[in-house]
DNA sequence: TTACATATGTAATATTATAACGTTACAAAT
DNA sequence: ATTTGTAACGTTATAATATTACATATGTAA
């Protein structure tokens, strides 16, 4: 029996998502940047959604389980393509100066490093977000 | 003559401040808790501020400067405690969950802590942000 | 004095987010 | 099978945050 059938991961387990959450996870899937909510009603009008409330509805929710996050500093959403989140809710990110262009960063020792700085300061942290600033690989060659 | 007077330290001297960034810097170092623009606004009237735009020009200015710093996650803007700031402009802040209280963390070693960790994972990093969230003092005995 | 960058004031508007209300769906407890 | 609790839904209205546009003024340096 794998980790994963025990009753343990159940807790982890991510509960069946409603139709709105799944067409909003679905969209940022596919998105190669963070899109901004209201850009998302924008694009799933067809699909139904009618408000802005339907869309910060499912967008908190798919946060609140570590599908996506919030790019504060940008108003946007991005998916995670970290499987960790779920657990440590942790984020790092590497935002571009110039075109904006924002990667999440998953690596575990450098999680790992900036928790053991919290601890070696006596901060005692429930989780963070770091934004690296930088300029991207692209617009440093151009 | 001292470092602070050589033409080097001229760079990274402030201009003198205009009245609306004066009003609103003092305004900031005299509060406990960070705040926000229209509150801002709302307290500056007497002081002859009008319009939305004349804070945050204000408050733009003031953050390029380093003087104050922006909460992303609380639209909210916070006086800067740090001296490193006008240089570095790296921040790192500790929020608590509960009551929302936000205090800047001034360490040095903390800041090469992170700057390193950057490094050591071939980031090139012109600055960031860091925010830790906790339970602070107050919300944890309470 | 001209030229330039920077700041100002004001009005209008854009963008982001939430409040308030009643309803629906479904699972667990009785 | 009903009741109860919880979570999500839909809709309208509005709050809160931030910017655009434009005309004018001010400080500073060439």
């Amino acid at each position: 029996m794998s980790i994963s059938e025990t009753s343990l991961s159940k807790k982890i387990q991510s509960p069946t998502l409603t139709k709105n959450q799944k067409i909003v996870l679905d969209l940022l899937e596919n998105s190669a940047e963070p899109l901004k909510a209201y850009s998302i009603l924008a694009s799933l009008q067809k699909e139904g959604l009618k408000s802005p409330l339907q869309v910060y509805r499912a967008l908190d929710k798919l946060v609140e389980l570590g599908k996506i996050h919030k790019i504060e500093s940008k108003n946007s959403f991005i998916i995670c393509n970290n499987s960790n989140c779920a657990n440590s809710s942790n984020t790092v990110f590497a935002i571009c100066e110039k075109c904006e262009n924002v990667r999440e960063i998953k690596n575990t020792q450098l999680f790992e490093g900036v928790s053991q700085l919290a601890k070696k300061h006596r901060l005692n942290v429930n989780r963070y977000n770091l934004e690296f600033y930088e300029l991207c690989k692209n617009c440093k060659t151009n």
